[in-house]
DNA sequence: CGTTATCTTGACGTACATCAAATGTCGTGG
DNA sequence: CCACGACATTTGATGTACGTCAAGATAACG
């Protein structure tokens, strides 16, 4: 069984400016690919009226699972982990967010998880009531969500494979490529992926320990598949290969 | 690692009524607690002509992963298995549905998942399009979706909690437990728990072997906690302790 | 350059998988 | 009603992938 972690969260709050200017979203980098993409450019105003935009320091917790659910967030920059965790200790990490994704539908009154900043975060935070008004005022932006809703469920269901029914090696060259197919704003195309997380964060979030993860990844660099940039970044040599391996054709 | 299972379909194709009655949906038994229940009673003449009625027989697969998704579906009666599989055989099924359920969310122009029918399952097969049509017309059924979608992200990342952090205990304890809250049509609120599926789907949900999870519910009998009522119902003699167990208290 | 956290490597244990067989269940037909 | 398969479930014996415990090796940092 799994030991609690240290969860060595600064207790100083990020800095919360009063109100967003108007132009705020305009100017926003992230809304390319997030779902603020809906709000046609003219309307921007209605949206930055209801958005707070917040910076959360590393490690800090921003969303505790059981709290009574008060906002939505939108990932602007930074990139955040959602994850819960058993009495014990035991902590499952249910997914990564990265700028541009939204966070705050898996709630039933209360989250149904807890949220934290890996690195410098940066976000928008909506009540949800005014969020939820929005709605009601841009159809197309209830689309968005929709489709975004849609993304995540399809998400929920790989990782559920791999947590099921996925080896240690198939798990993390899985998590490589998926982490290789995101957006990253500054990052072209390429085989170099970033990893912002440390180990027992990729462990918790693909159901393995610190020692696998790193017992794994040290086999997948032994076998060519993999070079290591220091320990949080990560190129792809074979991506052909990692994907045969993904996607479980190894033992076929 | 796990071998490929018998996948015995039944080949005949269900009963497709060419057209549903104006009718069909106000008279639907699960209209109460389904999507639809956002469609208000003057306007179901306008679900009802989109909707097809269609029954599956048992076994038989109607959503294969890959093919094109042409429909969404909304399950009126029975229980209906959704997996994925790895090349080799492996299966996660990353959910079962039942009278209410929504189907087809977790779509990217192609199927992210295949379903089968477990029972005799009746259900309304909608055309892509005309069900987003749909959409634009009823705000309130949109909104009722996205809802869904909210719920079905909250039971994926309790599913994900479960595959990567709990033991098989715990595992099986979770899922009688969330088998028992399932409003399932004339049954009446209690502690026998009706499982529909046979211990290998069970199997592949929780990510487990059948043989593990016999020894598992032999092992709850002994313990106290559940009778058997032959081996497709179980009543939970102490769901309290259940709770307990699912809830990851045995280890704490 | 110590100090400390993170990552890697090694030795060993265990929960669950695998392989195999017995038992139970149920439909079918004599 | 009972005998007989065919299949699902349970039980048993054994294997193994990954977890746990314990040092080292590296990297981050003042």
């Amino acid at each position: 069984m799994m030991m609690a972690r240290s969860n060595a969260l600064r207790d100083g709050p990020g800095r919360w400016p009063a109100a967003s200017p108007l132009n705020a979203c305009a100017a926003c980098d992230a809304r390319p690919f997030s779902v603020c993409s809906a709000i046609h450019e003219c309307d921007l105003g209605r949206l930055a009226a209801v958005a707070e935009i917040v910076e959360i320091a590393p490690g800090q917790t921003f969303v505790d699972e059981g709290e009574a659910a008060r906002h939505f967030f939108n990932i602007t920059r930074g990139t955040v982990k959602i994850f819960k965790l058993l009495p014990d200790g035991r902590r499952q990490i249910t997914g990564f967010l990265d700028a541009g994704d939204f966070l705050g539908l898996a709630v039933d009154r209360t989250y149904a998880f807890s949220a934290e900043a890996i690195d410098t975060v940066r976000l928008c935070r909506f009540e949800r009531p005014k969020l939820i008004g929005l709605l009601d005022e841009f159809p197309a932006f209830e689309r968005q969500l929709l489709k975004w809703a849609s993304h995540e469920l399809l998400a929920a269901q790989n990782q559920m494979l791999l947590l099921g029914r996925k080896t240690a090696r198939e798990r993390v060259a899985s998590f490589l490529l998926t982490r290789n197919r995101r957006r990253c704003p500054g990052r072209v195309a390429g085989t170099l992926v970033s990893l912002p997380m440390n180990r027992t964060d990729i462990g918790d979030y693909l159901g393995l320990t610190i020692e696998t993860v790193s017992r794994t990844i040290t086999r997948l660099k032994r076998d060519g598949l993999i070079r290591l940039h220091g320990s949080d970044a990560i190129e792809l040599l074979d991506p052909a290969g990692l994907e045969t391996i993904a996607e479980g054709f190894g033992a076929a």
